[in-house]
DNA sequence: CGGCGGCCATACCCCGTCGGTATCGCGCTG
DNA sequence: CAGCGCGATACCGACGGGGTATGGCCGCCG
């Protein structure tokens, strides 16, 4: 018994006459004629009884006229589910994510344009560190990682790609006397008390701007720790020192803060999506797109993050297309 | 797309090997490639990700994968319902019947049998007289007609089988004048005073013994009407008077009751089974084999219904033999 | 009442395609 | 590095799905 038997019954006991059915499915009658003589001889029992006048079902054929509809309906769902299963329109996907990823308001963006767009995928988020995400993804535990920064061990295997970057700035209160000064150097600074992000809360930005300032022959005076931008914003207005802050903040002008692009400082605000190199994962790439088109319209210059990796294109930012595979459909 | 793909899909995503799969499906591992591919094609969407070390399903290929199975279970689902259906295992059938049929027992061991045995078959009772039977068949709101003789009006387009006939005996009183007798004629009865049914009970029966007296030249004198043939029996061991009844009730002997064939009478409780002639329907020769069954079991004598139609053929009483279409079953 | 037309079955033919054999390409492995 | 295991490719034969022509049956109508 095959799929076409049963389109061919179903024809038939809906038109209630061979050549009627026949005209419908672009066939012959004859042929049709042979299929359902086939049919009837593979489910064992006649299915139609046979007049000069059109034809009736018998009690099998009225039996198996609605079993018959229902399977060829649950072929064609599987068809689907399979193709929406490729388009990444369904499935589910296991993220691990740093603290920072959320804060910066890209990581829940993403999630509102699933949940709102594509409300067939399960999303699992997993905060955890860097390292714990590479090995998480070692492990196949988690299908994607979104981490500060490129781990040192750019390993082979893993596919890291740069959504986010954001050149940190200075900031500083408008009535201090660097806000005068046009151009500065990092070792200008040496004397400052600074605002600065606990270590826990970024470990890589924190550690990446100890380590600049240390090149620069000064280690900073911390004279308040604070976890949001914000927070680190509205501190430096009161006067309780000087911040690195990431460069889109400038753009929301504040009263009272000046803020000042340091030459060769050189330090990001990142966010890095990471996973398997050579896993295929529709559901990945839509997500993947979805960040880069949501982290594109937060970025703070025109220009495009520069990650390895295929970060460069110029994508319509909401919705991102859906990944297409290139090959064509037959038929039904 | 034809369930040999699906078919050929699960082997491979069970196996996760081409060559293994092939081999559990009986057929060379190149066609077997080929199909997989051509379904590939149809779904539009890879299934499988080819390894050099065997392979692996994708994301499209393992929502496909439960879908596959449901499809191919819907589909011998449907196979099995139809071959149910036509063996009469599965269905409806609507039955007409007169009150007589009840009160014989044999339609309540019918109903026991078809809900003990078949319980998947939908019986639909409804009482009616054998004129609203005749016009609900021809109407067809019932598949089938139990009454209590073949109607005047043999119709034909009717088929007619009368599956139960029970001489009538006269019941007499131990020790009554007759029980002495040896040989009766009717005429002989003409003083005497009779226990009856009722005509609404048996329309019938009761006018068939008014008219077979009449014909002896006389009117029969009621003393009673009753309308159980045990409660008959019990009135004329009481002395109330002489009745008809069943011969297969004078097997169980009552103590103060004696049992007289008289010769000529011909008045006999049948029970017919009546339907659309031309219509096969496997429930309802379920329906009649079952009764032929039950109906003989009760039987008086050893000689069989004398009905027209296919009465004579002797069968094992219960379970009847169900009903088969020669067909052979091909494979799968 | 006989010819006609509609309907399905049968007979026969062609070619598409399913399944077979032979072979290749490619990693992995001893 | 040769061997091997696995899937893909190439090619072939034959089975069967679909085509045309025709027959048998029955209801209809002139």
């Amino acid at each position: 018994m095959e799929l076409r038997h049963l389109r061919y019954f179903v024809a038939v006991a809906e038109e209630l006459s061979f050549g009627r059915a026949a005209r419908r499915l672009h066939i012959a009658q004859p042929p049709l004629s042979r299929q359902i003589r086939d049919l009837e001889r593979d489910v064992g029992a006649p299915l139609f009884d046979r007049g000069s006048r059109g034809v009736t079902l018998t009690a099998a054929g009225r039996a198996f006229l609605p079993e018959a509809r229902l399977t060829l309906a649950q072929a064609e769902r599987a068809q689907r589910t399979a193709q929406r299963a490729a388009q990444g329109e369904t499935g589910r996907l296991r993220v691990g994510f740093v603290e920072a990823a959320t804060h910066s308001g890209i990581l829940p963006d993403v999630l509102g344009f699933f949940r709102m767009h594509l409300p067939a995928i399960g999303l699992s988020l997993l905060e955890m560190d860097s390292a714990q995400q590479a090995e998480a993804l070692r492990e196949s535990r988690i299908d994607l990682g979104l981490i500060g920064s490129i781990p040192p061990d750019a390993e082979r295997w893993l596919h890291t790609e740069t959504v986010y970057a954001d050149p940190l700035v200075l900031a500083v209160p408008e009535d201090h006397p660097l806000g005068g000064r046009r151009r500065f150097t990092l070792a200008d600074l040496a004397a400052e008390s600074f605002v600065l992000v606990p270590r826990y809360a970024s470990p890589v930005l924190h550690d990446d701007i100890i380590a600049r300032c240390r090149e620069a022959g000064f280690s900073p005076r911390i004279a308040q720790e604070a976890a949001g931008w914000h927070t680190t914003v509205s501190l430096v207005s009161a006067g309780v020192g000087i911040a690195f802050v990431p460069q889109s903040l400038a753009r929301l002008t504040r009263t009272g803060v000046a803020y000042r692009t340091i030459r060769d400082f050189g330090v990001e605000l990142q966010l890095t999506a990471v996973w398997r190199q050579r896993e295929k994962s529709p559901v990945r790439e839509r997500f993947v797109t979805t960040l880069r088109a949501v982290a594109r319209a937060r970025m703070p210059a025109a220009r495009s993050a520069r990650g390895e990796g295929s970060a460069g294109r110029r994508q319509p930012p909401v919705p991102p297309a859906p990944p297409r595979t290139a090959l064509p459909r037959t038929r039904r």
